[in-house]
Order: C-alpha cells, then sequence, then structure tokens
DNA sequence: GAAGTTTACTTGCAGGAAACAAGCAAACGC
DNA sequence: GCGTTTGCTTGTTTCCTGCAAGTAAACTTC
C-alpha cells in the first residue's frame, strides 16, 4: 500500500505525543525515551556489537519479537538516537547506524555494563571488565573512534558479531 | 491480618522468581532490574536528594502512583539495591536507603544526567551540568561521602529535597 | 481512651503494552 | 516467472501499568 519508509514516518508522527513528561529533571527525559528492557539493549548491539540491519537486532540473542523490535527502532530514530537508510548494496535492507546524541550514551553503557558485571553473574570475563572500568577514557575514545569510521567491527569479540552478515 | 513487615517480605519471596534473563550480557541484567521508568528516579532520589520515605517519593513531582512505588520500592530491595528498616522515631514509618550496590549506580546515574542536560531541553541550569561533566571524580566521591555518613542533605539543592520531613 | 490523622501500603479495575504466531509486500537471485 | 530473503504488519492472548479507592497500624489530640 505504502512504501516502507512513508509507513515508517508516519508512525514516528503519531507516536511521538505521548503525555507530558513529568519532570524537568535531564534524568527523567533520559528514561522517557529509553526507560524500558530493550531500547538500551539495541543501542549496545549498535555500539559495541556492530550491528546494523534488523535482523542483527533480532538474533541478538535477548529474544526480542518483531514487533517490539520495529516499535524500538521507531521511536529511537523519532528521539534522535539513531537513524535509518536504505542500504545501497540491496535495497530491501534497512541500515541502523547510531546518531551523534546516540553514541553519546556511550559512557552510561559503559558504566552500566561494569555495574553489572560488578553485582551480579554474568557471563563476562573478568579481567576485561576489569579493564574497561580501569581504560575508561581509552575504550570510550575507540568507540567514538569506530562510530565515526562506521567500523562495524565488534568492540567486544566475546560478545558475537552480526552473524553472517553476507549468508 | 499481617503485620507490613511480614507481608513485604513475602511479595518479595513470591515476586523473585520470574522468567529466566535473557543473555548473560551485564548491561542487559541490570535492565531486568530497573529497566523502566521509575526505578533509577528512585535511586536517584535516595541518592542525591536525600529521600528516605514512601512520601518523599510519591511527592518527588514525578507523579508515580502509590502501587506503582510500592512496587518498585520491593523490587529494588529484593534486588539488593536499597535496604528498609522502620523508622526509631515513628514505626509507621519505613526508612529506604541505597546499599552499597545501589550507591554504585552513581557512575551510570551521573552518565545519564549530562547525557539528558545535553541533548534535551531540561530544567538544568548549563553550569552546574557543565560542572558535573568536569568534576566528575570529585562528585562521585561526594555522593559516596554522603552516602557513607548517612548524610541526607540533597546534592542539587536546585532539585529540591525532601519536603518538610517533620511536618 | 475514643476520635481523628498520618503513613505506607493493598485491592480492583480498565486500558495498554509485550509475547507469540501468522501473514505480506517489495527486492533480490536465478 | 519463481522461490527466497528482508523488514516489517496484523491479529490474539497474556501480562503489566496506572489510577481511584480503601485499609490497617501507628501516632496525636483531646
Amino acid at each position: 500500500m505504502f512504501p516502507a519508509s512513508k509507513l515508517r514516518y508516519h508512525r514516528c508522527v503519531k507516536e511521538k505525543f505521548r503525555a507530558a513528561p513529568r519532570s524537568g529533571c535531564p534524568v527523567s527525559i533520559g528514561l522517557e525515551i529509553f526507560g524500558d528492557r530493550w531500547s538500551l539493549l539495541i543501542v549496545r548491539d549498535l555500539m559495541v556489537r556492530g550491528f546494523r540491519r534488523f535482523k542483527d537486532f533480532l538474533e541478538s540473542g535477548e529474544g526480542i519479537a518483531t514487533n517490539v523490535l520495529a516499535d524500538r527502532l521507531r521511536k529511537l530514530e523519532s528521539a534522535g538516537i539513531l537513524s535509518t537508510r536504505t542500504d545501497p548494496d540491496d535495497a530491501r535492507r534497512v541500515l541502523y547506524r547510531l546518531t551523534e546524541k546516540g553514541i553519546d550514551l556511550a559512557p552510561t553503557l559503559l558504566d552500566l555494563l561494569v555495574w553489572g558485571a560488578k553485582h551480579e553473574q554474568t557471563g563476562a570475563p573478568c579481567a576485561v571488565i576489569a579493564e574497561m572500568a580501569n581504560n575508561r577514557a581509552t575504550i570510550l575514545a575507540e568507540v567514538r573512534r569506530r562510530w565515526e569510521a562506521d567500523d562495524p567491527t565488534p568492540l567486544l569479540p566475546w560478545l558475537g558479531g552480526p552473524r553472517n552478515s553476507r549468508r
């Protein structure tokens, strides 16, 4: 009926106007955008795993449903955290990429990672985590470099990158 | 029927066993705990506004409902992020306090604050935010000092502390 | 010591969001 | 043309949220 891109646009416009934000606190406003169980995982995958495509996120191992994923991508886009464009090599594909605003979430995400690794039993290797906690600035610089260079190599190999992008 | 304290305990035990976590990633596990619009706001208020009591959170200006607040406090407690005890001065009151695990969320929260202030129009004074971004270590040390000293003075006066604790 | 007030909740209900399953159109590869 | 891949959408069911109202226990006042 409509081309996908137009459909997406219509939805964005509609969904952006929800209830008024609750307070002027920046934390509160941030939580309004990604205060749920999925959004930050998408940002994480874009940032450190080099994910770009719908399917990558679907198979990320977290078990997100397609409708929820589509919804979150749409919301993150309309919040200016990621941008979309059609893959020049295959017009079926939509490529997702963090914006400047999105990549600025790197410190938050890194802290969250360190916190989780410290206080919960996770599958993360302790050595890597210790290194991350100590080399904060270095890691943040590297994340940004990759983003600027549009380099999809996963930052954390043990997390696994997108599987078989060219199957 | 039951004293409130016992009721709370029963709920905690019951609610802790939900679906299995989705992946071993620390970020994912963290989001499992406070991946919603309210939990981190509660942590924020405990950390920088000196809130201690149920009523403080209710009147924080965010408009949280009583049942949601009770639920989040319970979950945060059973996740080990905050602890509760009865106010020695008034046995009706429950005093909430961050645990070590909870105060360790300070870096995350600070980054979130800086991010929000940078990318969204908020009511926060720019000067204060700039100062926070620059003096990260100092601020984190001060937050921890207050926590260790059990000092309820709000860290950010412009946020407002608990109103009329002794009315 | 009875009556009212405060505090920290719980309960009930309606509406919305999430999970699950299925379907579908456009773009490719042959 | 024909089957496949990709990125979705559309139901359906189930679970979760948020609001309004209510409640029990602990204080306060008289």
